[in-house]
DNA sequence: AACGGGTTTGCAAATGTTTTCATAACCATC
DNA sequence: GATGGTTATGAAAACATTTGCAAACCCGTT
């Protein structure tokens, strides 16, 4: 069971100064700044601390003006490829400055974000990351006043007005069009997901769209389809719309979990790729290279960018009045592999 | 930027308090138990915390004896299918409880979990959950002395110290094994994961390798191999062991990641499954049933023990006294799709 | 108008830590 | 052994909230 100080409750600053026969003050001191406390005082609240199993106060300090040490990290969901690695890497980035990672998920639901980010308030969260640059202006309005050090993941934009670390998602979506327009493609589906609070997902169907009409093509509505982000259900859709007779000859997946579906739905459906069709995904999740064939995609630096939002949010905690310019578009990579190729003679 | 209250700060309870011409005692029970104050000082007290944009501080609260509200979640790691199931469904379990989910990872290195558990204790989490059955004394030994709830999830052994959520792990892996059996395989390549910092892996082989064992064949050491978590490193070792002469007619994977590696690994080969090799999983990851052919593997109830974790944590902060018996050993339940099948004649 | 009972509110203490300012201890030098 | 200059320590205030106790209030009865 818990071992009790003096007052019945956890042992806390005073029950070690009394055990090591000094001031409270100097067992802050002693955690604080070390090296102003004399070389005996300090074996003798080592060796308190010790006894007694003493356990600082994160919650305590922060009255006094302090932090409490932990970053909340508001993120639409957990259990998706999309994140976790940007995830990771945000919280062990964390960790090594001594932070600890607060998360919540909303689901892809603005209203809930703007209720979680006033639940990470109460928390008295040293910052605050979100994940893309559309919120709702009561979500905004709480961190402002709350004066919460801020920034917007994800998705960049130039001349944002908070600090945003992440990449130009409608480039990315240019990118794997441009390639499909580059060899040869002129019936492209494309398979996006749900727009509604979601911009990086709007963005990169933009930038796809805008590459494809630059180049003169049209885009029916029948090649267009909404897919959760979710492999099973995406394979489900896209082979719906596969088995209809006019086929596309190539897919632009708005990630690579929808394009993971699709190669799915193409064996499941004995279609070869790339030879009678071409798909390409966003993202280079892990193991979108172990597929046969490699899966083409535009890499997005997932791990980058958290470890870049961590280290510019302690930078905000840390110091306070520099005014840095946190804003990161990180570069993109369009990974060629196996799954695109020219559209065949019969496409 | 912050708006900030009377004395430079926040806005406080205090604040709010001479707004509303009332004592700050009035103002914290309009927020711990609003019914005890009277109709008209309550629309006082809410227009006033309206105006200054008042955020309770639970930091604070906590202070005075009540909880800080956060749950500490210490995982080996989070960008990794195993675990991101559980971990959105324990975070909305959580939520839904008005609690909030702290999480640090410690990549499979107990040493730093036990830094991250007392990192945690700083934070004054109300509870505490970490994932398996063996941790290192310290860990357990800081939990026990600051008299934190805590469960151990994800691994299940009857008659442990701890509450523990999870499943039988070494039944798992005997229920795999013995599918593969009951199909009348002999020669089982085993490729699980590294086994230090990890019982749940090393449950899972034990079960398997007893059922093997139990049906009297040997096991000799060239068909065990370590794989990690990772699918395109799955698939190159285990497309190193299928290239050598000798082939197992199945494989059993520790987990659906190590099992999509060996499927890829015989697609890259041209080796057909299930005729020429029966792949068998462990966990059925969100899209392991989407694979081609489906990934027979046996499902963890991942969001159950996410879920009934939560839930127990919070009923043991809630309810001190009480004395819950959280036991769940969640059931497993064998998948059969279509990666298994009989050996061939020439296997 | 005084009374009575329940409901609502205020006062003040308590919580664990940091921090400012003042004092005490130390040490080298004369 | 007195002096002066560091250096190390202590006392007390401050932080924002909750809570036990007591006082004030309200409203219907006498």
């Amino acid at each position: 069971m818990a071992r009790l100080g003096k007052r019945g409750r956890l042992p806390g600053i005073v029950d070690v100064a009394e055990r090591a026969k000094v001031s409270p003050a100097t067992v802050s001191r002693y955690f604080n700044d070390p090296d102003i406390v004399r070389y005996r005082t300090r074996e003798r609240i080592r060796k308190a601390v010790e006894d007694l199993g003493y356990v600082r106060n994160r919650a305590m300090r922060s009255m006094v003006g302090g932090a409490t040490g932990s970053i909340g990290l508001v993120i639409p969901t957990i259990d998706n490829a999309i994140f976790s690695e940007m995830l990771q890497a945000f919280s062990s980035a964390l960790a090594t400055h001594g932070r600890t990672m607060l998360i919540a998920a909303h689901g892809y639901d603005l209203a809930r974000e703007a209720v979680l980010v006033h639940s990470l308030s109460e928390q008295r969260v040293d910052a605050l990351a979100l994940i893309g640059l559309e919120h709702r202006p009561e979500t905004l309005a709480q961190i402002e006043r709350q004066g919460i050090p801020a920034a917007m993941l994800w998705n960049y934009r130039p001349d944002q007005d908070w600090p945003c670390i992440g990449f130009d998602n409608e480039l990315a979506g240019r990118l794997a069009a441009e390639h499909l327009l580059a060899l040869g493609h002129r019936d492209i589906l494309f398979a996006t997901a749900e727009e509604r609070s979601n911009d990086r997902a709007a963005d990169r169907r933009r930038g796809a769209l805008d590459a494809v009409r630059g180049a003169g093509l049209p885009v029916p509505e029948g090649r267009r389809i909404v897919c959760p982000y979710d492999i099973r259900m995406s394979k489900e859709l896209i082979a719906g719309t596969l088995r209809a007779g006019d086929r596309p000859s190539a897919i632009f997946a708005g990630n690579d979990v929808i394009a993971q579906g699709a190669l799915f739905a193409a064996t499941s459906l004995g279609i070869r790729v790339p030879d009678d069709l071409s798909v390409i995904g966003i993202g280079d999740f892990r193991g979108s290279d172990a597929f046969e064939p490699g899966l083409t995609t535009v890499r997005i630096p997932a791990r980058r960018i958290g470890q870049l939002a961590a280290d510019a949010l302690v930078e905000t905690i840390d110091w306070p009045e520099a005014d840095f310019h946190h804003e990161h578009c990180c570069p993109l990579e369009l990974i060629v592999r196996g799954t695109c190729g020219s559209p065949s003679a019969a496409g």
